[in-house]
DNA sequence: CATCTAATTGAAAATGAATTTCAATTTCCT
DNA sequence: AGGAAATTGAAATTCATTTTCAATTAGATG
């Protein structure tokens, strides 16, 4: 199984070749750069996360008073639309957000007393799911697989 | 591989036991029984399919025009606390109900072009699940797994 | 069967996250 | 530098879900 466990920042050569991209994405479409939206990629990026629009405004907001939680929302929709972050929905019914490479697909552990997020991917289960899908005559495209429960921390002072 | 394919109207057996239980839930908690309750779960388990409370309060008013939106609501919680009801939320982000006997438990198929769903269990994966967890020292309590993609008569006429 | 209390009902209002509107501002092409 | 088009931020809107509240009803008790 490959894991991943919690997300951390990543390096900054991953952060300037993921902005460099969104570059690329903007001129593609004739869309522009912009300072927000060069700042907001950043903080994103930086802290790596799952996150809500919200709670990356509340961090953005410290530093940058002046941008709205609007352009946060919308920099994170088109973070999503040029492939740079994915958006996932858990239990809560909360959209998040986190910055996503090219092939990365993975699947979520979710805890339900600190509401810590820890990514895996199982190749099993994913041929699993074909197999499953192929049964039905069914077409897969993509998949969502959440676990929830206690994570180590929580399980034992619970 | 447990297959259960689509969801078909239950029997009147399983229907009459299921009112049962509502009955004895509601006895138990001090609760009403009303005529509203009973013709809203009546209904609700005739049609079986995964439905939204807006849609089951669209069929019930087309008989009992006398029956609102909130009563409907809130009887599908109620069937969801007595455990008679499952709420799931999809892919398009509305809460949907389906019928749920003691040991149901399954995963699903979601046709991304005709909104079908589609029913299925699969052992394995679960035990994959369940070792993917353990890993982490994670405590699995619940899961959520579905497949998007295109069923049998979508996939070709696309 | 009448009474009483607490639960239920339906309409309307409130909530809250997600999305859109709009006038002012900024980007960036020429 | 000029100008068209995109962007921004605040406020307004949307839309499903949930709550409120006054009127009604269930059903336990006398």
């Amino acid at each position: 199984m490959k894991v991943f466990g919690k997300r951390t920042s990543e390096g900054s050569r991953q952060i300037t070749q993921k902005k460099e991209k969104l570059k690329n994405f903007l001129k593609e479409k004739g869309l522009k750069s912009t300072r927000q939206r060069d700042l907001i990629a950043s903080e994103f990026l930086k802290i790596g996360e799952h996150i809500t629009a919200e709670e990356l405004y509340r961090e953005i907001n410290k530093k940058y008073s002046d941008i709205g939680y609007t352009t946060v929302y919308r920099t994170l929709k088109l973070l999503n639309k040029s492939g740079l972050a994915a958006e996932r929905v858990f239990a809560d019914n909360l959209t998040r957000y986190e910055p996503l490479s090219a092939e990365d697909h993975h699947d979520h552990l979710i805890c339900m007393k600190c509401g810590s997020i820890t990514e895996f991917q199982e190749l099993k289960i994913e041929r699993l799911q074909d197999r499953v899908a192929e049964e039905f005559g069914f077409l897969a495209v993509s998949h969502k697989m959440e676990l929830y429960g206690y994570c180590n921390k929580c399980k034992d002072n619970a």
